[in-house]
DNA sequence: GGGAACATACCGACCAGTCGGTATGGGGTC
DNA sequence: GACCCCATACCGACTGGTCGGTATGTTCCC
């Protein structure tokens, strides 16, 4: 029974469901929608998830699941110096741009905006999936203080949650224009900001040149 | 035939259009929704609407028209210095986050992440009417460049567009975590990025403090 | 042969949009 | 002022299609 093929549906369809509701949203996707993009059919559907929402659960969980296996596998991590990590974080955000928007936005962030009121576990699901992201981000950003900027009265935490709201401020923009330029161009200010908030020695009159 | 009670269904039925969508998402949002928040039927709303997409466009108008008198008559503007007026904007966005989330956070940004595949002119509209706000806020910066750092490498306007980006992603995390508080601490670092931009020289070093 | 994986036909609720109708009020005519 | 005409505003039952979910197989693997 555990053969790989077993899960090939579910897992065609959980695929399926962060394309399809990342471009049309969660509410006007149809279960027929991840069906045919993922090339099965309704019972299919029916027998993997108990409803609509509870596929929606499923996909962040999915999401989480794959966007933490291709951010901890990515190359920003190699530099010793954390706020080096930091930056690559940022210059690796701007490097992955590539290809429609429904490939480079988040699902959790449109998902949310949907949900947030009129399904609740939904939402905790996101709330969830994000700050377990901005999580891993915080601890860098935490060694980074201790090291640059020991005494800034602003938490590392807040930095992380800054960071973030930028990029899905800047994925708003993007669907708005059609285009990722505004999140690369925002992804330089934030660099810049991120520079002068660790005061980083290298570049510290960067902001104005 | 021009009295005013004639329009007032109209206007009704756009006030409850912007309350509702935001709250549940454009798709999400059925006819009836909007007729029974706005206290009519559904024939007086086909009688001013030729379609809920139509609805669509008209709201995001009406939306435009409310925000723009809402913030020209707003006091930020009154400083004869522009990056007074700027910071004073940043400082006014967090003054207003009262209420409930639907009453603060923004119709284009949910509108336009739901529709920007689906419906194009939905989305051109919502472009249209953030794209108009960034510009207002582009002419303060840009004065602000000029007296302050006249030779910095950035433009005025990826300026106004990072600052639109962090408010729309800090609503993003509003609605996750059902509280403003988000957007509070991401004004903060806003305001000190902007003051390093300028190289503000009443609050130079306040970037670690 | 028994259960998991998948397929097909179908149901019932819901919802955008329609349609025939009523109410109101302004303007022209005598 | 009395009358009619007609446009605009508004009402709510109805319709036709869509979609989430179900019921009933069928296939295939252990």
């Amino acid at each position: 029974m555990a053969c790989a093929a077993q899960h090939d549906s579910k897992t065609k369809l959980l695929d399926a469901a962060l394309q399809v509701i990342r471009a049309k949203g969660y509410a006007a996707t149809t279960v027929e929608d991840i069906c045919s993009q993922a090339g099965v059919t309704k019972g299919s559907f029916f027998h993997h998830f108990k409803s609509k929402d509870d596929l929606a659960l499923s996909a962040t969980a999915h999401w989480e699941a794959m966007t933490e296996g291709f951010f901890s596998a990515a190359p920003y991590h190699e530099p010793s110096d954390p706020l080096d990590r930091l930056l690559g974080y940022v210059k690796f955000r701007g490097a992955i741009l590539a290809g429609e928007l429904p490939d480079y936005t988040c699902l959790l962030g449109t998902l949310v905006q949907e949900t947030y009121a009129t399904h609740p576990d939904i939402r905790a699901a996101c709330d969830r999936g994000m700050s377990r992201h901005i999580a891993e981000l915080t601890r860098d950003v935490e060694a980074a203080k201790k090291l640059y900027a020991p005494k800034a009265r602003w938490s590392a935490e807040s930095v992380g949650y800054f960071i973030q709201s930028v990029l899905q401020g800047s994925f708003v923009f993007a669907k708005a224009k059609q285009s990722p330029e505004v999140v690369r161009e925002n992804l330089t200010h934030l660099k810049r900001y991120l520079e002068t908030l660790f005061s980083h020695p290298r570049k510290l009159k960067g902001a104005n040149s």
